[in-house]
DNA sequence: CTGTAATGCGTAGACCATACGCAGAACTAG
DNA sequence: CTAGTTCTGCGTATGGTCTACGCATTACAG
């Protein structure tokens, strides 16, 4: 009710607001033994141990020896907690690309920054993201995205569609190389048996008249030589940098 | 253990077998009243009403006018039910381009049929995806984007990212769009006023001295003019397209 | 010292998936 | 026609989830 500092506008949600650290605590009452970014690093702690499927509240909370309810004077929800944990699970973004590279070499080291993230916090894929990005790291890489972009003659809203693409492929594509890590793992299989094996079973299933197409590339053996998976991710982004220089060069003139 | 038609090698899912409708029912016992395909429609029907977070057992049950436990003698767990919806829910491929169009056109009319899909099922991009395409529609799906390379000299290899690539930008869209509708719903703003109110509550977080980029997209007033959802979804389409061409045309020598 | 306000936590409810076992139905063998 | 077999459908029960609500305790302000 009471205008304060900020004129906030359409009612920012709590979890938000803690995020920028824009929560001041009232000084009335007893010490609290619980932090909100406590309770976020915990949740990191055991999503990394475990995997997302393990962040309960009362895992979270018996990481922190509280009980499960204590986390609720903190948090809104679980869905804020997992939206923290994203932000403090992408860290700080790679900073500015140096002033003599261009916006290629700059956007590469860019998506390569965050694929090297995505594969160390595989659980930051599973977590269903609800919304635009709007905490601090967030926009801190996005923030450093556009700045690659800084030197080209591209239009505002151009920018900001490059950028989407780019970090939309990196997660995309690390999505992919996860669910064959995982899915090897939970077959029993060494991963580079892993291809192979599903290129076994379609071959199986499908009529070569029926998927003649499919049928070539199977029987081409694309699946069985196992590629080194950092070439498979250079290939996508070079694509894709390929047809972002094409408009680049385009709007140069 | 005995040796059947098929000399299945390394034990596939029921699941699947399934829904290549390789699954013989033994002559013995009261007929079945309830049928795969008859859960998965329900639950499908289920998703199309209410979402993704409504399909439990119990509701697919109710709308069956079964016991909740009745269903677990059809299908093995939840994950096989959710496998068959996304068969299900994508519905059978686009079919084949005309002969005479050429594999950008091809591509393109696939990557739409794709995104119509999607448009209309947001549900499916709710669904955790556990595994590379196994399922029949999957598959026929696949094979359809293949056939578009055909007549170019890709690498069998390549051909396969290429699709990959086309296909994980288009779920990538799908995703931002609906993510934008829903969040329009849930905070009760109209759809083209969204993007305006996320570009105001960022810019009021952001420094300008710590985001300059970020705040230079946001003074542009990009996100102010509501665009049509299809430009943005062409735009991307074309860069990825363009990246294509080129590394189609330098196989063509 | 007293009042007040915020914290931590216990209880309990409403869901969820699913393991297990039983009654009965439908078909086959005699 | 009868008996046996086998599969279906369902009821019960377990252990898990998130979270609404209320109570006791603590620590600061006056």
């Amino acid at each position: 009710m009471a205008a304060k500092k900020d004129d906030s506008g359409p009612a920012l949600p709590p979890a938000i607001e803690s995020a920028w650290g824009l929560r001041e605590r009232p000084p009335k009452g007893p010490r609290p033994g619980l932090s909100v970014p406590g309770i976020v690093d915990a949740a990191v702690r055991v999503a990394d141990a475990d995997g997302l499927a393990a962040v309960s509240m009362s895992r979270v909370a018996k990481e922190l020896g509280a009980a499960t309810m204590a986390l609720y004077r903190h948090i809104g929800s679980k869905d804020d907690l997992l939206l923290l944990m994203v932000d403090a699970g992408y860290g700080p973004p790679p900073g500015p690309a140096a002033p003599g590279d261009g916006w290629r070499a700059g956007l590469t080291r860019w998506a390569r920054a965050e694929r090297d993230v995505l594969r160390h916090r595989t659980w930051l894929l599973h977590v269903p993201i609800t919304g635009p990005p709007i905490t601090p790291q967030q926009l801190g890489w996005l923030e450093d995205g556009l700045r690659c972009l800084d030197d080209t003659h591209l239009a505002a809203g151009e920018k900001m569609s490059v950028i989407l693409l780019v970090t939309g492929y990196v997660r995309n594509e690390a999505t992919l190389t996860a669910q064959i890590a995982e899915g090897s793992r939970a077959a029993g299989v060494k991963p580079g048996e892993m291809m192979p094996a599903y290129g076994r079973t379609v071959a199986r299933l499908i009529d070569p008249a029926r998927f003649p197409a499919l049928h070539r590339v199977l029987t081409s053996g694309v699946l069985n030589q196992d590629d080194d998976p950092d070439d498979e991710f250079t290939f996508g982004l070079d694509r894709i940098l390929d047809g972002i220089e094409a408009l680049v060069d385009r709007r140069a003139s």
